[in-house]
DNA sequence: AAAGCCACTTGACATATATCAAGAAATCAG
DNA sequence: CTGATTTCTTGATATATGTCAAGTGGCTTT
């Protein structure tokens, strides 16, 4: 199996001649720290997996950015509304380091149900448990202080802690830099 | 059409005679005030349609309760999680008045898809769809302060605004009811 | 109509977190 | 290696929001 292949036997259960069918329609990219992988406005046309780097995904305010999320290696990343439902893209997604991905554009992963049967039914456990992620997400905005947020994501993304700036952290978090280097201050003693 | 196939009709774009199918396999229920759609850790077998009344879906927490959404008539409703990776329910969901519901089992969803040959691909965009509902309430909570949620949702739920009690709109915006409360006498100027 | 129960409001005060500004540390470019 | 940016830390202070407690008003029950 292609490194490829590995990664999406991990997220899917793929027969080993289905991996290879879907992995053929992927093509392998790089981006250069600060390159865009998406921007605001621009239409989605492309899932791609990363296989190293970091991307941030963000928006842009009159005075300020805001970041959703970074998305590291073994995540897939797209903007899911405007690749499925043609709208204009609501976030930029921006390498935060020199980044490789293997890109499947919309045309080629539309007919992946050609290839497998079994992938309406794939996709659909996929796109499942990524939203109840977000009902996590959610869960933990509403009933966490500043402190458990930073502690739950460190315990269940360390390894990204220390790669990731600070601010984009904090964004993420919805605390600021400042709060963040507070409390790991404070957990030192 | 029925009043539930109208419903169906706004989601999902089928032929009057799949409307008439899918319809079918829904049983009218209601649920007292008070009573329990789900409980947190049970698993959940049905979707259901709210024809009239509120749920309140939430979790307990050993001091207090959060309060994840509230869902009024004309959503769905479920525990996606659960239904689809047959996990415990990690909610509570409970009527906040007399509720009318149209309900699904899980087996006869899971048939759907041979009722209906376009069935995959409409889910997936219904999912598609909810999940980002997901993302723009993360970036409202990640990006607004307490009064521009509080704005922002009054703008988008009018119509449940005066009936839903404080403390359960304010634990879904995290916030207090105090801090409602205050938001609106300000607003009075 | 009275009593009791809620939900909501209000005020006083507490606290978490943000803001601003300065300095220290790390990273980058030449 | 060195200076120039950028990022991180820290302190002082401000602000938004939470907490607690009391009071008001509206419903419901009898």
């Amino acid at each position: 199996m292609t490194e490829l292949e590995q990664y999406l036997h991990s997220y899917f259960a793929f027969e080993r001649e289905d991996l290879y069918k879907v992995a053929q329609l992927f093509r392998k990219s790089t981006l250069k720290k600060g390159d865009y992988y998406l921007q605001t406005g621009k239409i989605c046309n492309k899932l791609s997996f990363i296989q190293s780097g970091m991307l941030r995904i963000f928006v842009s305010q009159e005075d300020r950015e805001v970041t959703q999320w970074i998305s590291t290696k073994g995540y897939f990343v797209t903007d899911l509304a405007s690749l499925v439902f043609r709208t204009p893209g609501r976030w930029n997604m921006q390498a935060l380091t020199d980044t490789e991905l293997y890109t499947i554009e919309k045309a080629d992963y539309d007919r992946i149900g050609e290839l497998i049967p079994r992938w309406p039914e794939t996709e659909r456990l996929f796109i499942a448990h990524c939203f109840t992620i977000m009902e996590d997400r959610i869960f933990n905005l509403l009933s966490m202080t500043a402190e458990q947020r930073y502690n739950f994501f460190f315990e269940h993304n360390r390894e990204i802690f220390n790669q990731v700036p600070l601010q984009y952290l904090a964004s993420m978090l919805g605390m600021t830099p400042e709060t963040i280097s507070r409390i790991r201050r404070k957990q030192l003693s």
